[in-house]
DNA sequence: TATGAATGAGAATTCATTCAT
DNA sequence: CATGAATGAATTCTCATTCAT
């Protein structure tokens, strides 16, 4: 094998590769765009350009797309996160982090934080047999810095990080709910994160004599 | 009009309103079983026991049936709160209150707060013309309160109550979906709401010196 | 319940066994003319004069037009074909009746027959789970014949049965499915069942010394 | 053109022919597995070992498989009675050994049976224009030795070739249906072909005085 | 020749809604 | 008011066939 030849591979299976991503974007635009019941196969398809029936080639069926595309950003959100807070020692940093970068991660891809906002929700009733294991790691990324924050002494230990992450994230989430459903956006990222960071942080801190 | 027909009348609009009544309450069950995609109009009709037919004498159509039950379970849980919010004075023992109140309705009727988990944020895609007032004025009942505190001194004068109501309510909705998705109950009622209000006051609160 | 009303339901009643009949009957003359695989859903509505949907009222799906058509045909025939034997007392004369009967109902319901010799081969594979008890029974019908002419000593007591029935059906059936396929009849239907009659006949009897 | 050159081209021919009849014997499998209609092209090209559109190199589309195939396996068929009757000179022991031919034809290979009794009777309706010539030449080697031994005075003058030779096809016919159809094989070949031809021979022939 | 990814026409089935009774 | 049989538009998915490589 020539590295002419090693190179048309290399290229085919990127077209092949392509494919799959351009109908897992398409997907993801209308989805965010119709909801997951509303969306037909037919738009999908339009929407990646390709024939109705190439989608097949590349999924099961309707749901096994969205739980391809719940996969494949599900990790990248996960791999950006881990990535941004192992920039952070401090505990108290790596929550205000956890914050800035959610909310920056939900800005940036706002078709994608829609369809995890809503259709996350819808998944668990329609796709019993889908357990969302990624969402539980990107909460326990959560329970995790409180854990250490408890550890160094700096978050109170009464705290309970099975409780506490998800008022964390619940809090990020429904600022990035109001993001993403209403068009225009009232205040900006940085506060948004600062504000709900700090009362967070002061919240679970172990109070200063 | 003599009192025996005023009477048929009443007795009339009773059943009639026990009718439109019978059928919210099955949509509300089916809608939180199935989700209100997959709810058939018949499997509604079949719960409430009327005809398919029947429905359509009451409501407009199948998105009809689900705005209504909206706005009359969002008017319930709105009365309650505001009820329940009536009996303290103090700002700080307000919200609390409100965490308290909202978990326990929560607690008491999973169905209505599936609905309102799920679909609520399926509806303001899928209903453009519906603007859900009733779940603003609730997040706004929380605005207040802090608004309140911020006046009377207690809660920092920095705290934004457009975030922060949302901040709360998310962290409290984030609760409460795991409840209402996962079978069993990890976290007391009392214990959640108590962690979620006192991270959330200690946060928003003025530092005492 | 007055008499009027007795008359009403009646008339519902057979209005509502009227369409379940007119599908039947509607598929019977589809299926005959194209087969199972290649007759549309759509063209045994538009033949029945219903909606595509209304079909999925009065059956499951396509195959179970096909399996209760099957039931229903084969039970006339059925029906047919014993009161026709039961004016007969002889064995010879009830196998002769047979092949006189079998041959005139072929004749006076192509279609029918049609699906039955064309159909009924594929069903035993593509329904799987569809016995077909009432063709055995028919064909248990000669066997009794002539296990009786056996008893009665006129049929040689070396004939099995099992084959008999099936090499005197086959007999019958192929000279149908010849009827059937051809456009035109080459020979007349009491000169079919009088040779092949009378070939079995002698076939299968005592020698006379 | 030389030699090396004509060895290449027989053995690209050999080649052609190898995969001609490598998907032949692959679509009497799946035929005789689904059915016709049941049976996908890729189920034929993966049983053959080759792909999709191969297939379409050698026969011009899924209805040639299927003609090809009936014009191949009958021409077998056709090829090994003509040769097992050429061994018999008396017209009742041709016809004996015509029944018991057939069954071992039939036994020694079911696929083929299978298809022949089944996609052999759709196939007149679903390809109009395909005239079935072999089988019309199959049944005429019955009325042949039919009409020999008539005109050497062992058959009776009135019997008609063509509808005796339609009888007697139907009745080793409709055994093999049986055998083919049911998993368990109640009588043996020789019993069956043994009884189906005394049968009609007794059935046909002048009676003895 | 051989491949197999891509196509897109086609078909079964569902279900919100209507309307005659 | 109430019914529920009937409707038919809509949608997912399949698979024979093609064609660029």
């Amino acid at each position: 094998m020539n590295e002419s030849s090693f190179i048309t591979m290399e290229a085919m299976e990127k077209r092949k590769n392509d494919k799959h991503q351009r109908i897992i974007e398409a997907a993801t635009r209308i989805f965010a765009r119709k909801g997951f019941f509303q969306a037909k196969v037919s738009d999908i398809a339009r929407e990646a350009g390709v024939a109705d029936g190439t989608i097949y080639l590349y999924f099961d069926n309707k749901d096994d797309i969205l739980i391809s595309l719940f996969e494949e950003q599900m990790k990248a959100v996960l791999d950006n996160m881990i990535s941004a807070l192992s920039k952070e020692a401090d505990p108290v940093k790596k929550l205000h982090q956890f914050a800035l970068t959610h909310l920056s991660l939900i800005e940036e891809n706002k078709n994608v934080a829609e369809i995890i906002q809503v259709e996350l929700r819808q998944s668990s009733r329609f796709m019993k047999e889908y357990k969302n294991e990624r969402f539980a790691q990107y909460l326990d990324l959560i329970a995790d810095i409180i854990r250490e924050g408890q550890q160094k002494g700096v978050f109170a230990p009464d705290i309970i990080p099975g409780i506490a992450k998800r008022a964390f994230f619940g809090a990020l989430d429904e600022m990035s709910r109001f993001w993403v459903l209403s068009s225009r956006k009232e205040y900006d990222i940085r506060t948004a994160a600062q504000q709900i960071s700090s009362y967070f942080l002061r919240g679970i801190s172990v109070p200063r004599t």
